[in-house]
DNA sequence: TATTGTTATACTCTATAACTATA
DNA sequence: TATAGTTATAGAGTATAACAATA
């Protein structure tokens, strides 16, 4: 029986390519003190005045649980806040600090840095092309949440 | 100062894809219960006679630990089996089972399948397109080992 | 009862470092 | 001393499930 070798799966390419570019990424925001998946919560959290554990978990596609962990690693850093909702009290409410917002834009120029060496030497239409596919493949998995923009 | 959204990143992108393609192909392979990265070492054993540790972390681009553990897992599960190497003591020697060389090709099945559900509605060219600016980034980063077939 | 959030637990994946055996 | 391998430890990332508070 013929078995087709590793390479033969794009699935293969994509988790080794990627597994190497976050790593890479990591090492980067290492050197600040946060991680790539706290990274992510504070990008997300840039963007709004303030969000709910449960919105971020719905944004990111994490569990409740997960995001529970991420920010309480995030608050211990002093770069969130947590505060009580309004209303109705089950709601929490998560929030850059002052130094929290100033660090996003700190770590938004190493992850340019980051895709620079990575894809920086394909042309805007191949980049442009990569984007399409990876996006297409998300909506066809019915994935919500991604931002189209 | 204006931040780029995490969507401005190719690897953002990638690490979303790559994630779900991963998690989905472990969905299947938790059936035949192994993990992701177990099959990537049955399959490297399945196209040798047998291979020492240290010349599966060479091809997999892991450390000498991360594949004793490994290979402890699928040792347990009898898929793989340890021998003393040939001459030089120091050399052990990890080769597959009978039972873990009838699973390969069905765990190929699997691979097949995954690939085809995120990937199989690109045609040819654009499969190929992806593949070889993944290829490209592996090799400009001067990584090692990955057969150029 | 349903929902929000936290906490406890667990497992994969991977690394580094200490250690053993062999060379 | 150098190399092959194992083991111990650790931490990121994530999930599930049990639980508390609120609705």
């Amino acid at each position: 029986m013929t078995v087709p070798p590793l390479e033969a799966h794009l699935g293969y390419w994509l988790r080794f390519v990627s597994n190497q570019v976050s790593h890479a990424f990591g090492l980067k925001l290492a050197d600040r003190g946060v991680t790539v998946a706290e990274w992510v919560v504070l990008r997300e959290l840039h963007g709004a005045e303030a969000l709910a554990p449960s919105a971020l978990a719905d944004r990111l596609e994490l569990t409740r649980g997960a995001i529970s962990k991420l920010a309480e690693r995030l608050v211990a850093k002093a770069l969130v806040a947590r505060a009580a909702g309004e209303g109705d009290g089950r709601f929490q409410s998560l929030a850059l600090t002052p130094a929290g917002r100033a660090l996003v834009p700190e770590l938004a120029l190493l992850a340019d840095r980051n895709d620079a060496e990575f894809f920086g030497h394909l042309s805007q239409g191949e980049r442009a092309q990569v984007e399409a596919v990876m996006r297409e493949i998300l909506r066809r998995h019915g994935l919500k949440s991604i931002p189209m923009k």
